[in-house]
DNA sequence: CGAATGACCTGTGAGC
DNA sequence: TGCTCACAGGTCATTC
């Protein structure tokens, strides 16, 4: 389930166990995922001190003491899981038993943390199309995954008019161009509807419609930049809130219970107040689009 | 060049 | 109950 808000409450949720953390030994339980791992795979990291662990767009990365960072994407249905051995020692510690292993656990990190506990984490994915590759420190920038990647809706550097001028132009449809990770780097599926319908602007308006002649800023442009900022700011709350240091009871990470205005909510009573309409279900460069005709235009 | 489509995988739920 | 089908939150390669 995997869009920004999540990836970043599952950053959240393995940071206190894994930076700091001596990696004591890798399992790599298949050659591939949606790509191969890269070379070497568990020795190039047995050894290694995780300094930082960061986020880039939906991209994971684990910062090591040697210069080598790994990034790690979920895709679809990827998910990290922290186990720990033992009752807990401190505040900040907590017990997971492995009764959630299954067969797609496909990587284990054994972990000695900085507080001097063992660990493990691992990597679980079913569809397979997450993935585990290697960068340089510094050269982060020039990877081909995270190259052209675009403004992060988490910060504060999207506002109307940075949104006008990466629009502007743009034949696609809304819904197509705030899904373009090398303009807004972090949106999926389900938060472009949201934040949509929160701009009440309808999913097929030309994207370059919306942000004006020139790229100078419409309402509709500043409307929509707020709506992408405030859904991406109250599903991190929601990451949040929930749950005990995003971790949950089984020590999955990023999986917290969450409620739309339109996605998924086909036939449904539109939720604005005082609009009467229906959610309507309709499929943009094959991906389903909910949005509320009667108000968003 | 931008835009649209298919491919990659497995799991789940709806409908018969 | 068991089968088939449509569909699933992401990215990458290919085609028009």
């Amino acid at each position: 389930m995997p869009e920004l808000p999540e990836v970043e409450t599952v950053r959240r949720g393995l940071q206190p166990v894994v930076e700091g953390a001596l990696i004591e030994a890798v399992e790599q339980r298949r050659p591939d995922l949606r790509f191969p791992f890269p070379d070497r795979f568990a020795d190039r990291l047995t050894g290694l001190r995780v300094t930082a662990l960061g986020r880039r767009a939906k991209y994971l990365l684990f910062h090591f003491d040697d210069g080598g960072v790994l990034i790690s994407h979920l895709g679809m249905s990827g998910s990290w899981r922290i186990e720990t051995d033992g009752p807990d020692r401190t505040p900040g510690d907590f017990h997971h038993d492995r009764s959630k292993a299954s067969a797609h656990d496909h990587a284990v990190f054994h972990l000695a943390t900085a507080g001097n506990g063992k660990a493990r984490i691992v990597f679980n994915d079913p569809r397979r199309f997450g993935f585990m590759l290697m960068a340089q420190e510094g050269r982060l920038d020039e990877h081909p995954s995270l190259a052209g990647l675009g403004v992060d809706p988490a910060g504060n550097e999207l506002d109307g008019a940075m949104l006008a001028r990466l629009f502007d132009g743009k034949k696609a449809p809304l819904k197509a161009a705030l899904l373009d990770q090398r303009l807004i780097a972090g949106l999926g599926n389900i938060y472009v509807c949201e934040a949509l319908w929160r701009a009440q602007l309808s999913p097929t308006l030309q994207a370059g419609a919306v942000a004006g002649k020139g790229g100078r800023p419409t309402a509709s442009a500043e409307r929509l930049a707020t709506s992408v900022r405030d859904v991406i700011a109250d599903a991190l709350a929601a990451g949040g809130s929930s749950l005990r240091d995003y971790v949950h009871a089984d020590g999955s990470l990023g999986y917290f219970q969450h409620s739309f205005s339109v996605y998924d909510r086909e036939g449904e009573a539109c939720l604005r107040p005082g609009c009467t309409g229906v959610v309507h279900r309709i499929v943009q460069s094959g991906r389903s689009t909910f949005y509320c005709p009667s108000c968003q235009r």
